[in-house]
DNA sequence: ATATTATTGCAAATGATTTGCAATAAGTGA
DNA sequence: TCACTTATTGCAAATCATTTGCAATAATAT
């Protein structure tokens, strides 16, 4: 463990933003002038395979994956299409719709996901007009 | 509209797997030999933007996104990890989904997705031991 | 402390997608 | 139908996100 895997791992847990790799850089180069991008790449996909990061991808036509600390169970994504911001909830029923699907076609499902997308309620203050659709 | 756009967009249509622009390609190349990706990727865009083809990423590992002729409604997807077949279906509850995070957070949501991940019944099948986690 | 191993910074490679541009094909009006 | 204006194509090169090879450096074990 070295003084820059901590430093990335410690600034992503305290960013609730689900950063990119490329923003959660600007942060820690803040304070590591020398760390170089590949660096918090691969300590990001490093992160990931020990399960304590997740990546993915939202469909926002934006194409980088953005990060995240994991939690220790499945949980669902609303991302404000104005802001970017992820607001992270948990859906009550997931299980309904996975032994529904399940029984109507024999499938196994292993994991699901639920998106949202719209505006926060932030967003929706801050500029009452905007639409995004 | 050209050949070539006529040709992808029936050769989209007549392909029930959410091809990648790759897999597109190699399919309507077998029938206009000279056409180019580059082609298949801008009448992608632009069936995109009338509306008539929706394109996604699904997480899967592949960073590649995978274009389906555009349904007239929302409906959720179920990705097979083994063969990447894409099953489409309809979960009923997303309106209660969508109610209930607006009352919670006042956030005001405009499209939401319900994306499953697991074997499909015949994946199960032709190899009862697989496993993808 | 020294040897061994892992991790870094950097540059260059990769893979997916997009773009500029000259050549071609479509659509349009006389 | 023919010349003309506009849109679309094929190709090559550019771009963007991410990964990789490698020599230099830092961490860990002996």
């Amino acid at each position: 463990m070295t003084a820059q895997r901590r430093l990335i791992l410690e600034t992503l847990e305290n960013t609730s933003s689900h950063p990119t790799a490329e923003q959660l850089f600007e942060v820690v180069r803040k304070f590591d002038t020398k760390i170089h991008l590949s660096t918090v790449y691969r300590t990001l996909r490093w992160l990931e395979q020990e399960g304590l990061v997740s990546a993915r991808r939202f469909d926002e036509g934006q194409r980088q994956e953005r990060f995240d600390p994991a939690l220790p169970s499945e949980h669902d994504h609303f991302v404000c299409k104005s802001c970017q911001r992820v607001i992270e909830f948990n859906d009550s029923q997931k299980q309904a719709i996975r032994d529904q699907f399940e029984i109507e076609t024999g499938a196994a499902v292993e994991t699901i996901s639920i998106e949202l997308y719209g505006l926060c309620a932030d967003c929706q203050r801050e500029n009452p007009d905007l639409k995004v659709y």
